[in-house]
DNA sequence: AATTCTATCCCTGAAAAACAGGAGATTTTA
DNA sequence: TAAAATCTCCTGTTTTTCAGGGATAGAATT
């Protein structure tokens, strides 16, 4: 059985890596690729894949965002989440929104290779760091922010004070500092300072 | 005449695909490739390429360093800075460290090859984005900090008061107030907050 | 020699954030 | 349905930041 694959990364040189890689693999057939989500999305309408390669940064939207559409739209496309960054906030929101695996961009042309093959089978493959990742952070860190906290936590990242994100958010002032005082809590910061710095090292703004 | 080229870059998939746009073209020769500045060093030591394509992110040193480093050493060496992004600060550390070009990653195989070609003329090559971001920014924002400066902006990004970085740097907690003020109006930030963010975004710290 | 830049220090007063310690109402979920 | 989570609001106090000055001394530049 062939399987074909496509590719969805805004670099070429990535692009034309992961085909040098992958045309020597006689099970495996190259589907074509696109540079963004929106020309991945109008190739999807004319055909599916078995499997993409998606790019967790992507110009037009994040490969998180595009990987949920794609698995609504085709549930039974497999995808493998692909980026630089082992972050296990992304590898766990890629999981959560459906794809079969997650392989980082310094991979060898093996772990390519058979991450294409485990998830042709139905299974999932997680390259080792990838996994590691996950594994250390779903013990320990990651806080999980509610919906509200999160809203504020981006006002404050935008330079807002409680004052101005309570007249944006139409709730009082002192409710605003309950949420910023479990911000702190929640990311162990003592202060905006860190606050906003532990925000943006972990992506969640 | 035929240009050798030799690559770092810490993906696996990138080299690839640098080597396949690459091999085709008759009047550049492969002279290899590491995935980290220690063996590139290595490398150098047995032998000199015409020109290496040199990633920013390098998992031991930063691509500007090592730049720097093999500039210095061997002059003769023609460096073409690579990277995902056209952020102004990297593209003009790279060139004042001796680079003759920078390239995106998202480079065609033409401009890839055209840039090769002209950096072997001694010719300076900028892709569009990067010229263009160069341009840009030189001409509006990037502010200058002063050493004194920078040292309380990671201090301050690090999460500590006034009264601690005064503590910590032995002056007084007056003088900390003075420069955190002059990194607010250099930065255009109106508080810890956006100062923190505008730093992070920079890659001032 | 004069000017600019940098680093240092000081002041006042207002605004904002951090910290402590509650509590009621609604939604989710087990 | 009962428990847990979430969102909401409150009263205080203390600490930190922000805004606005001004001042001195040394180093670098013109």
């Amino acid at each position: 059985m062939v399987a074909s694959v496509f590719i969805v990364d805004d670099h070429y040189m990535v692009i034309e890596g992961i085909r040098s890689i992958l045309q020597h693999e006689k099970s495996i057939e190259w589907a074509g690729h696109a540079s963004n989500a929106a020309s991945c999305l109008a190739f999807l309408k004319q055909q599916q894949p078995d499997v993409i390669l998606m790019d967790i940064n992507l110009p037009d939207k994040s490969g998180i965002d595009l990987c949920k559409e794609v698995k609504e739209m085709y549930p039974s496309v497999f995808i493998i989440g692909l980026s630089t960054f082992n972050q296990q906030s992304f590898i766990q929101k890629m999981m959560e929104n459906g794809a079969s695996g997650y392989v980082l961009k310094n991979a060898t042309q093996e772990e390519l290779t058979e991450a294409v093959t485990e998830v042709m089978k139905g299974k999932t493959y997680l390259s080792l760091e990838a996994s590691q990742a996950l594994r250390k952070n779903i013990s320990a860190e990651m806080p999980v922010l509610t919906r509200r906290e999160k809203e504020v936590l981006e006002l404050i990242v935008d330079g807002m004070t409680n004052n101005e994100i309570a007249q944006k958010l139409f709730i009082s002032v002192t409710t605003v500092d309950t949420h910023r005082k479990n911000l702190l809590a929640k990311l162990s910061a003592k202060n905006t300072a860190s606050l906003v710095r532990i925000a943006t090292q972990m992506h969640l703004v």
